[in-house]
DNA sequence: CCAATATATCAGTATATCTTGATATATATA
DNA sequence: TATATATATCAAGATATACTGATATATTGG
């Protein structure tokens, strides 16, 4: 029960919902790459995937001082049937910004 | 997106699982009956009905003074797939106590 | 080592959800 | 019609969750 209600909880949140999409959309990034993409402030971000990762959508890979949060693969099916539903979604996403690692948009 | 926060958040709750689990298990029951079987107050009960209901896992049959809920069919891939984890979680289910309807236990 | 950057976590406040007890509505029956 | 029963809804308090700003930790480069 604790690890569904863990992954339930997980995607009963809008922001969550986007951030998923989002990275299911444009694949790993970087918590830096998202506050730009988003408009979230850091901490913020930083709340919500790890609530997405303990839900067990989300992996983290470190690379230095960045954090890649990619969607975990594979998915169970359940949580894959919880993804295709977010695809059929009708959300706006914002564009993607990637930062150069100079603090640049490329 | 409010469709599949609805769906979302009627999961998001252990009790509303158990529900769903027990309907899944014993077919349509009235809300005296879930009330005499999970020995939860009226008021709980109904709430909880009707978030699962606004969520799309449940429909209603009134006859006469009784409601009687049961799981919706055929539920939309997502909630099915939503159940079939419910089907697989560990739960400890109470014992089935179906009120006949002079207020005796059958 | 020191400064800058990326990320994580904490504290306080705001908002939402759950629970209970009380009340309202509707139906059946004497 | 009056009463009893089944269900739904409301109000108030308790608990959980989200958001922001501040702080902590860790890594990189000078």
């Amino acid at each position: 029960m604790d690890l569904f209600l863990k992954s339930i909880s997980a995607l009963n949140d809008e922001t969550r919902v986007l951030i998923l999409r989002f990275l299911d959309t444009h694949g790993a990034l970087c918590v830096c790459d998202l506050q730009a993409s988003l408009q979230m402030i850091q901490s913020r971000l930083s709340r919500h995937l790890k609530i997405l990762k303990e839900g067990g959508f989300l992996r983290v890979e470190r690379q230095g001082t960045w954090a890649y949060y990619c969607v975990r693969s594979p998915l169970d099916s359940f949580r894959l049937a919880a993804l295709e539903e977010i695809r059929y979604l009708e959300i706006s996403l914002p564009e993607l910004k990637k930062m150069d690692k100079a603090g640049c948009t490329l």
